[in-house]
DNA sequence: TTATATTATGAAAGCGTTTTCAAGGATAAT
DNA sequence: ATTATCCTTGAAAACGCTTTCATAATATAA
């Protein structure tokens, strides 16, 4: 029933059809106009003999890969996972498939992965994150349209989905200030990362909005990666350094920072609050479960699908606003 | 620099290295000798007009898409995405581009998957566990081979890239057994999951081996997923168990499981010792952190890829071991 | 040397579609 | 009726490559 000796080829049907080879990719495609009884005759010998078409023929006439990449960033980080799988749900019921290469952060291999997506002719490419240039994305547009998603790039903007870090740093900040918060240490991810720099200046503006003083040494730079929230934790004991909370750029250096503070008996959140960001699936779970800043990355990585796929179709797309949520959660108290 | 103006054709590298295109095709498929000389010529050409062969038509013109299929189950499980990233690493630097469709865990979208994979004739594909049954798999691999990873299949196992799950979970009690523990609880994942049954039957054995009689009102049935965890901790109460250990059967589940127990007070490992199986990246940081079983995920995705490409360069491929390791962190303790 | 087996090369025949083009039939307008 | 207009349809020309086949050139054997 999968197939039966392979090879069915649109002449089959034609003969099967009792019609040209045209009427049929005419009726396949939808691109004209053929009788009604044609019509039905050509998706009868179509169900009869189980037809694929070759889409590399296809491709080769038309041009057109019905392929779209995705440069993704796969160093496990659970938010870039989430906005893949945003985009992959989207593709499920298009006519598109997906072609995933791995962008690894590093501006060489997404370079290579540019290249390689150009080889196989993709119709379009959504690229989340990374570090691709914008005269790049913008060359590269030229040709075949170019989506960015989670990052916000200048004079890009209108094919960029993205959240507003800064805005949510503040907020998550102004929690812990409005919880009674004076001495608010902040971990930040790493800096060359458009978004841990908008987060940090978010914290900042927080701050100041709110009178408090803001102090460099109650910042430590991290990497993104648990074990920077730890050894960032050890940092500030090593400077002597007293707060009442700890504003960590992403969940993964909150459970660094979490585990840091266990191992020295300082409990969450009793002795020292903890807010983090991203919302990783874990983060509910963490004892105690972490209070988080949550950007919404599967729907950011729908709106990327959907984007692409109506500059395909060149209809117009009407951009969506995504703005991160505040997950209260237990490891925030008022202050002392 | 990337390309100008499009289109440049293998006859135009023919003609600008003086030869037919035949000599072109063939020194760049690498199929049949030619002149030193020429061959140069060609790839001066190819170099200087920035040649890119058009994948279409080679798929047309040659049958083979370099394409190879990856059908994954994308609810988001770190096993199951670390098994992704090894596979990716090594497409990394091969002429094959993966395609990578979302199978969800469900039967039929598998199977929609596989029709997807079938359409784009990919040269072969990789299932990542998922729940296709051997004749359809078989049926597949009778025209295009097919490697299975993180799941043995009787009658398949040629072809099954996975870890001994028994034997894992075997091991695991035993660590606790040899703690001194007895009253050992464990929590099951979705027994429907091959994975899940072996490991209580691994679990099962390890009592029966140390005289330590299995008790069925010791065991809770989970579904993998944090919450599945939580609950089940609930249940043992509800049922007025007691017990010093417990195992769960995936890190996911002994989070919950934590959690639980953290909101009752009962302490991780002083009162009750925990431990997990997968080694997800955020159990190394949990508090305390977990000790866990560690399946070799990202080699055991290293050497699906592997395979599938032996198959397809019919060279033959050497079966590797893929044991579990036991990473002892700070959730067990020997027993009071 | 001459006859024979190899080898490198080019011409040309596909590969399975889409799409342009022209023709024929039907419909509408005069 | 007669002519002009519109659609539907099939023939045939791409699309850009691989690969078979025949040929010319070269190396080997006699």
């Amino acid at each position: 029933m999968t197939n039966q000796r392979e090879k069915i080829t649109i002449q089959q049907i034609a003969d099967y059809a009792d019609v040209s080879i045209s009427t049929v990719s005419r009726v396949l495609s939808g691109n004209a106009k053929v009788a009604a009884d044609k019509h039905e005759a050509v998706l009868a010998a179509v169900k009869a003999l189980n037809y694929r078409p070759n889409m590399f023929a296809r491709g080769l006439a038309s041009g057109q890969s019905m392929t779209v990449g995705v440069i993704t960033q796969h160093i496990s980080s659970p938010f870039y996972d989430a906005i893949t799988k945003g985009i992959l749900e989207v593709f499920e019921d298009s006519p598109y498939s997906p072609l995933i290469v791995d962008g690894q952060w590093k501006l060489e291999i997404e370079k290579r992965a540019l290249h390689t997506l150009q080889n196989r002719q993709v119709d379009g490419i959504i690229v989340v994150g990374g570090n691709l240039e914008l005269e790049t994305l913008k060359a590269f547009d030229q040709h075949t349209p170019v989506v960015v998603v989670a990052r916000e790039i200048e004079d890009f903007k209108e094919r960029c989905i993205y959240t507003d870090n800064f805005q949510a740093a503040y907020n998550a900040t102004q929690f812990l200030i409005r919880a009674g918060h004076k001495e608010i240490a902040h971990i930040s991810g790493l800096l060359e990362h458009p978004d841990a720099n908008l987060r940090l200046q978010g914290y900042k503006q927080a701050l100041i909005d709110a009178n408090i003083p803001y102090r460099e040494d109650l910042i430590v730079h991290g990497n993104f990666l648990p074990q920077s929230g730890l050894l960032a934790v050890e940092a500030l004991f090593t400077r002597n350094q007293t707060f009442s909370a700890i504003f960590c750029a992403n969940d993964q250096m909150a459970m660094g920072t979490q585990l840091a503070l266990y191992r020295r008996g300082i409990r969450v959140p009793a002795d020292v609050s903890l807010i983090g960001f991203d919302d990783q699936p874990a983060s509910a779970f963490m004892t105690p479960p972490l209070t988080t800043m949550r950007p919404p990355a599967e729907e950011m990585g729908r709106s990327a699908a959907a984007h692409i796929f109506s500059i395909l179709k060149k209809m117009p797309y009407e951009a969506q606003d995504h703005t991160c949520e505040l997950i209260v959660r237990e490891s925030v108290s008022r202050v002392r």
